[in-house]
DNA sequence: ATGGTGGATGCTCCA
């Protein structure tokens, strides 16, 4: 099973990227996040067309949106709401009794302090809601945890762990709590498990960029988490970072596992 | 230290 994780900064936009991607991955499953439309405007017939008959939409007007692409149909489709709010963000389907979790995590806001800056208090008690439910689900069972998780965990995630660490997504108070939420199931990093941690990887890189390709300042945001009894059928992981050049792009590239 | 871009919306918010 060939799954793939886009946040894709608008999903009408960017129907011709996903046709892109399909021909180039033929991916069985596509996890969107920032799908920036409600479910009655979510482009079904185009998803239908690329082979994608069975959908999971969980979106709203402008903001945020997660939705599940599949070739075949989903069971059990469901979403979790966090700190109170109802804002499209965690959307929950199975297929092949593997239990597939569409996460978009809060970006933060621009200054890393949660007195200070209320998006960034947010993101951090997201992660502590989610790594929290997590901890009480059974770690025995085949499950996927995909998404943008907005925090760049190793130093090699970034263009430059220093000049990083006091820029919100590599702070070390979100490197934390995202190693708890990695904790609560033991969920093994996918694409780590075929890269070894002295090798920079990114799966996004800002619009704010006169060139995104020569000063590749960018960061790995975009993660596929499984867990352990998964761990044996691990035989691929992509991070496409081409489309970040597919015109007009997404700040996000698709990134990808294979499952034997 | 600063500003830089892009998307959805509608005279601004969010990333």
């Amino acid at each position: 099973m060939k799954l793939v994780t886009w946040n894709v900064n608008s999903v009408r936009l960017r129907l011709e990227h996903l046709q892109r991607l399909e021909a180039l991955w033929r991916p069985d499953l596509i996890c969107l996040q920032e799908t920036k439309v409600t479910d009655e405007l979510f482009p079904r017939e185009a998803f239908a067309a690329l082979g994608y008959a069975h959908l999971a939409v969980l979106g709203m007007k402008g903001y945020n949106g997660v939705a599940i692409a599949s070739r075949r149909p989903l069971a059990l489709v469901r979403h979790q709401t966090w700190c109170g709010r109802d804002d499209c963000r965690h959307l929950i389907a199975e297929l092949d009794g593997i239990e597939v979790h569409c996460l978009y995590v809060p970006a933060g806001g621009d200054i890393p302090d949660p007195a200070a800056n209320d998006k960034f208090a947010h993101k951090l008690e997201f992660l502590d809601a989610v790594a929290g439910w997590f901890a009480g689900q059974d770690a025995a069972r085949p499950m996927v945890l995909v998404g943008d998780f907005n925090v760049a965990p190793l130093p090699t995630d970034v263009w430059s762990h220093k000049q990083m660490l006091k820029v919100v997504s590599h702070t070390p108070v979100e490197v934390e709590r995202l190693a708890a939420l990695q904790a609560s199931l033991g969920w093994i990093d996918a694409v780590r498990h075929f890269v070894p941690p002295e090798q920079h990887l990114y799966s996004w890189w800002s619009y704010r960029a006169a060139d995104w390709a020569a000063s590749n300042r960018g960061r790995r945001l975009d993660h596929i988490w499984v867990t352990p009894p998964l761990a044996p059928r691990l035989a691929r992981a992509e991070i496409l970072a081409e489309a970040r050049g597919w015109q007009p792009p997404s700040d996000h590239v698709p990134v990808m596992v294979d499952l034997a």
